[in-house]
DNA sequence: GGGTAAGTGGAGGGGTTTCTCCGTTTAGCT
DNA sequence: AGCTAAACGGAGAAACCCCTCCACTTACCC
């Protein structure tokens, strides 16, 4: 390692920073999460900064625009999204799989007021994170099939239904204020078992062509 | 009728107008009416009043504030309401009067992207709305005891969970963009079939302590 | 310790929004 | 037709917001 002076590991996002300048963006990230958790997206990024014990010129710095802010603190919590469906793919029940990750994610929703904004509307801006969504989609689908071929999963459900599931969830968590947890359990309660397979399926409204990008975010 | 010169009949909200100020005030509200179901609630007072052919401070002397403007342009909605729950009421078949009231409501709330957040945001800033809210809450009341009462309503199913439901299908119908409509629909097929009474109804998450005041809105 | 590039904070430009002030216009009664 | 109170519209004040510029400070290598 001839031409690299630098002795701090070179990390992923914060490489060859001062130390001084890393541990503000530390601070930095760490406010804008409880921020967004505690307000939404729609904080301002002043408040940020000044939860932060520093100045907006320092945080824009770190991160030139407010989408690469809010990207960045998700990161996080889209990686743990990723983990929970990662986990779900090795239960060899297929129904348990299925349940554990709309629970997981919606209880994530729910805890977090912006998470869901972040997670649907920013995907499609950021072009790194492109890999990591088809991924994913490509592991709900897995799970979707495979729940569906165990006769766990009602034969009609739409992989898009997964998206209404969340958006739905989504509803509830920003609209039932300081009960969003119990309320996003309840609904889910209700989704799951009406996502269930039955002897006596009724027809349901045909599935609505949603995608994870171009949603409309809501909070 | 001695001490009433004025011979334009004096209507609810618009009483003792010049005829220009009545017409204006009606095209306010058509105009206000049109952009918060295109663009939702945050449409600013300009636009509303751009697009309705008069300057912001005709209609800031029409609708003192801009929360004013938004009860009285959903006025007529929130009357519609009311209608389809009275209708509901007389239907003999107390299932079908729950899923038609649910369903209308759904479909107002998808074809309306502001109509939620006037709604259940809206309704505790004005007092004079609380008499209409008692009225739709003792209605409900009704409504689902008797569906419980036939069989056709599942037992635990708590009045709040029609909040939780109204909240579900917002979420949906904010972020499902051009396929709200679509979306909302499924979602309601979803739910109403798990609020169904069956015979092997599973435990559920205790319901949330949802009031139709003091709810964020989202949207 | 000293030099220097990297880092910092606050002031403010440019944008948007809600709401107000005030000089001008007009409906409607006589 | 003339008068007057009612209604009008646009400019702009006040409060936000996002983001940038720049004079000052500080960590880090020698």
């Amino acid at each position: 390692m001839p031409a690299q002076p630098s002795h701090n590991p070179p990390q992923p996002g914060s490489a060859a920073l001062r130390a001084d300048a890393r541990e503000n963006r530390d601070r930095i990230l760490r406010a804008a999460r409880e921020a967004y958790a505690l307000h939404g997206i729609d904080v301002p990024i002043s408040a940020i900064a000044r939860r932060a014990g520093v100045g907006v010129a320092t945080l824009y710095r770190r991160f030139p625009t407010r989408a690469s802010l809010i990207t960045e603190a998700f990161a996080e919590q889209l990686a743990e999204c990723a983990g929970v469906l990662d986990e779900a793919l090795e239960d060899p029940d297929p129904w348990r799989a299925f349940c554990s990750v709309f629970t997981k994610v919606s209880a994530m929703q729910a805890a977090d007021r912006g998470f869901t904004h972040a997670f649907l509307a920013r995907f499609p801006d950021d072009a790194s994170y492109a890999g990591e969504r088809d991924r994913a989609e490509e592991g709900l689908a897995l799970l979707v099939r495979r729940a569906k071929e165990a006769g766990a999963l009602r034969p009609d459900f739409d992989v898009s239904d997964v998206v209404l599931a969340l958006l739905a969830n989504n509803g509830v968590a920003n609209g039932a204020q300081a009960e969003s947890a119990a309320a996003s359990r309840r609904l889910v309660g209700y989704l799951l078992e009406s996502f269930r397979a039955r002897p006596d399926v009724k027809q349901l409204p045909p599935p609505a062509r949603l995608e994870l990008d171009r949603l409309g975010g809501a909070g």
